[in-house]
DNA sequence: TGTACATCAGTGAACGCGCGTTCACTGATGTAC
DNA sequence: TGTACATCAGTGAACGCGCGTTCACTGATGTAC
């Protein structure tokens, strides 16, 4: 265990690198199911049984490339909020973080579809998921932290039967938000995914064209729906 | 052919129903990908060549599942809408709508997949889908038409790069309507299958713990994300 | 600096499996005269 | 009503395929003394 690896190390780290992509590149011709261990070592001029020098199954790979995907949408949306000036406004920003997510999406639609599509059938997404999985939703929630500590949130609406379990998701990951805005938040996490997925998964063929400006609206008013568009 | 079939149209009909719900079984079982013509005759006693008689490939028998499974959760959707009293509230009728998709989703989780999760890669939906899956599209957009020749709707802001799309849309498929209504049922429509592919899919998992009134508020916001509640 | 040993990447063959689809066939059901 | 023929459901064997995983092995790289 040295700072500067040997050659050994310094292989294993590439050769790992070399199967993730070659597996993504497969990902991306023939979607998650038909990802086999088989054809990765084929590509790569290896014999398949190598490939379990580097995971221990292809249930294992395949979980490696789920987190790499979290990782990756999540980075974008941190990124797109990075970006966005000291003076933009939540809305502002919260469209930003939209539109990287959505332009994330469409550059990797069959890594989208494995993380935001079916389940993978005969596969349970093990704990190492969890954290990557929350990046973006984290990054919403940052947004509306950030508004609140300034010139304000306006709180939806809040129905009587929901205000039991808005105090508990507020408590859980938003402590310093007002409940209706934590619950609305996680609403209009799903939400955004749905746009994105009937746009990625192809739900919009033949009845929306002009997609940019249709779903520049339709963040819009996701961040009108949870307060960061003040009431003139 | 005659009305009162004989026995070998009596049987087909029924052993073609026999296969698809063998078929829908192993869906819920397996998820769409493991479905395999092999299983489906073996678990009905037949040989796997015997499916042959009656769908041309496995592709047939999968476009067969999906239409059924769209034209299900119109209806699903549809009666929840006939089931409303004359009097009730646009909002109401629109929630119940909502609540009928999320119910048929719960209740059958793969079917569900089968049409709005990732699509099955190597397979493309033939045009015989497209009239099935619109209807619960269509359920939403009669909604809001009742509402625009009853008291009224409430359009939301749109967007000036947004008008000509939207225009596009409201002359496209609900040309009474105003199209700042249109592109908002499009958007409306595409996140409540976001809320509900969330839950399904087990997004929500640990995060929305009290999914019942979660649900009927995000829905009652869609509904005035449509202009559905009128201001007071 | 050199040697002996341990570690590890990659090989090649094999196991057992299930799949979609084709084909020539048998025998029962339906139809025309 | 009976007979000859056509239609069709279902059989069973076979084709060629790809898969995940295991295992004993070779040979190169790294480590301890």
């Amino acid at each position: 265990m040295s700072t500067v690896q040997g050659a050994r190390a310094r292989a294993r780290i590439e050769v790992t690198a070399a199967i993730k992509d070659e597996a993504r590149k497969q990902l991306a011709a023939d979607g998650a199911t038909r990802l086999s261990l088989r054809a990765v070592a084929r590509e790569l001029g290896m014999v398949s049984s190598a490939l379990y020098r580097y995971f221990p199954s292809r249930d294992e790979l395949l979980t490696a490339l789920i987190v790499d995907a979290y990782d990756a949408v999540g980075e974008a949306a941190e990124q797109a909020l990075a970006r966005q000036r000291a003076a933009a406004s939540p809305a502002a920003r919260w469209t930003a973080v939209c539109r990287a997510v959505r332009a994330w999406a469409l550059a990797h639609p069959h890594e989208y579809a494995l993380i935001y599509g079916s389940p993978v059938p005969g596969y349970t997404a093990p704990e190492a998921t969890v954290g990557p999985a929350a990046r973006v939703g984290l990054v919403l929630i940052s947004i509306a932290r950030d508004a609140h500590q300034g010139k304000g949130i306006a709180p939806p609406p809040l129905a009587a039967p929901l205000r039991a379990e808005a105090e508990r998701m507020a408590a859980d990951f938003a402590p310093d938000l007002p409940p209706a805005v934590a619950a609305a938040l996680v609403a209009a996490w799903a939400q955004l995914f749905g746009l994105v997925s009937f746009e990625v998964f192809g739900q919009f063929h033949r009845v929306v064209e002009d997609r940019e400006p249709f779903f520049a609206q339709a963040a819009e008013q996701l961040a009108r729906s949870v307060g960061l568009v003040l009431p003139a």
